[in-house]
DNA sequence: CGTCGATGGTTGTATCTACAACCGCATCGC
DNA sequence: GCGATGCGGTTGTAGATACAACCATCGACG
């Protein structure tokens, strides 16, 4: 068998089974419906993600959500300096003189009230994009990693 | 109720269900995965879909694979033109004046075969990660955008 | 033919992401 | 106390992603 062939059937096989390849499309074409109607708003997916979580941990550490978000620490100080600047975020002293804690400021918390009605219309629209099976499917994997409720 | 509460109440409500915020926790947690075992190639994980995408679907043109893999065009522009740089990729002309078509080069097929091991074992610790369960609905929610097979 | 809208790609800009290297503070052992 | 070790965060660098604006070519239509 050449070698081309080796390489056809490699890319049949990672194409038809590839766990990455699955959860990048999804998480793209899903992004791009929330990102769309956020865009009024000034908001993009990844930062209204960082509102709700900071919001909903009560003051975390930024390694705290990371973990919860599995984010990268380098990846987090630079979003949430971008949202401090906005004015949607605080950092508090915290006890320990390394870290810090994480608070939603006024202008935040009014910002994560009016972002409702938009998050509904795109979580709606991209359960239509996957279909009542697949958006029970993403949840209950997607729970697996990040426990939100 | 004060504004506070809607504030609370809003995070509570899209922490819950929010698939957005799934779908890119899973990305992330599965291409770290995946990154971690084809740093040793030298590949990323995008990488690797373009390369199997390209081979698989058989000297396409960008568009059409873009359209597979959602990817906006000017992203895969600039993918494209990495990977040509890295010797794996060729643009050949096409009918159309205003496109071309993609092809693996001898040495992309070759690092395609290559990667076909560590593709494996990045799977594995992907199903490993996500449990059976978990793996087997992320697969559906996924194939209803990629149909790779 | 020539013009004009549509299509396919590239470039400018901004955000998101991660690894490696670094810095400051804390903790532990003595 | 004080040094060694480790934890938490920031900065340097590089790739991935998308929107807007642009350019080149194509196809339709007069």
């Amino acid at each position: 068998m050449p070698p081309t062939d080796h390489a056809a059937r490699a890319a049949r096989t990672i194409a038809g089974e590839c766990l990455a390849v699955r959860a990048r499309v999804l998480g793209r074409a899903i992004t791009a419906v929330f990102d769309d109607e956020l865009r009024p708003l000034g908001l993009t997916t990844p930062q209204l993600n960082l509102l709700v979580a900071t919001e909903r941990m009560g003051r975390p550490a930024p390694g705290e959500l990371g973990a919860t978000l599995h984010l990268e620490k380098s990846t987090l100080s630079r979003n949430l300096r971008l949202m401090e600047e906005h004015g949607w975020l605080r950092r508090e002293a915290g006890e320990d003189g390394r870290s810090h804690a994480l608070a939603l400021t006024a202008a935040g918390r009014r910002l994560l009230v009016k972002a409702l009605p938009a998050w509904t219309r795109a979580q709606e629209r991209a359960a239509e994009l996957l279909g009542g099976a697949g958006a029970r499917a993403l949840a209950s994997a997607g729970d697996r990693l990040f426990a939100g409720g």
